[in-house]
DNA sequence: ACATTAATTAACACTTTTATTAATTAACGA
DNA sequence: TCGTTAATTAATAAAAGTGTTAATTAATGT
């Protein structure tokens, strides 16, 4: 997927608060599609779909076991949103520079 | 607005590669609703609500100046998707958790 | 005053998103 | 085998998003 398509379907995926909140979930540990639906009022269906969109923005791996689909988070989308802000962190934080140091160093690359 | 919908509004604002587009424009320094949409091949009417859709998200300010509009980038937004990410630092990053103790040190709340 | 420029509003079309219920697929287990 | 459980697919409806052109508002400057 390109950069762009693929910021869109992440930010589009983040852009419903069902399904932050099932990011939520699952950064507790691994769950499976029934047990994501039941803390909401909305059907099965819905949730799938959710839990798809999520997929495919590559928040979530679907994995299988039985019938069950255990669903894990991919941190490597949320990592992806992190970089984009960081793009602007010079603005909106001072503090950036500062700890933008820090990282380098703890890379093995000090200035 | 309550947070979770501003969370909303924010996601959905960045949902769009011309959004986008927008704010790293604006980043660079302000610029007029009409040098916004120099760059793209949509109508001004197009642009316009885009602005808007961004300003509702609290990632633009619009000031007046006789007929012009010009948008400054408002960093908090943006702090706030960063902050959205943060609460999952701990699982892309390992490193997030000596950013976290440089950061607690750089605030004056030494642990 | 009047034409020009900047921007928004209005009315509309088209597509996508989000949800529903019913039907289907697939694997389990008694 | 047959009923149960997990999950998806299908068909559909309602709402939201994205774009268009035409009209409107508001301020400029000659």
């Amino acid at each position: 997927m390109q950069d762009d398509a693929q910021l869109d379907a992440i930010f589009s995926a983040l852009a419903h608060p069902t399904r932050r909140d099932i990011l939520a979930r699952l950064a507790k540990g691994p769950a499976t599609v029934n047990e994501l639906a039941a803390p909401y009022d909305i059907s099965l269906p819905a949730i799938s779909k959710h839990v798809r969109v999520l997929q495919n923005a590559g928040f979530i791996a679907k994995g299988r076991n039985a019938q069950f689909r255990p669903c894990t988070l991919d941190a490597s989308a949320i990592a992806r949103v992190a970089d984009w802000t960081a793009a602007y962190s010079h603005i909106w934080d001072a503090r950036f520079d500062a700890m933008d140091h820090v990282l380098k160093n703890l890379k093995g690359d000090p200035e």
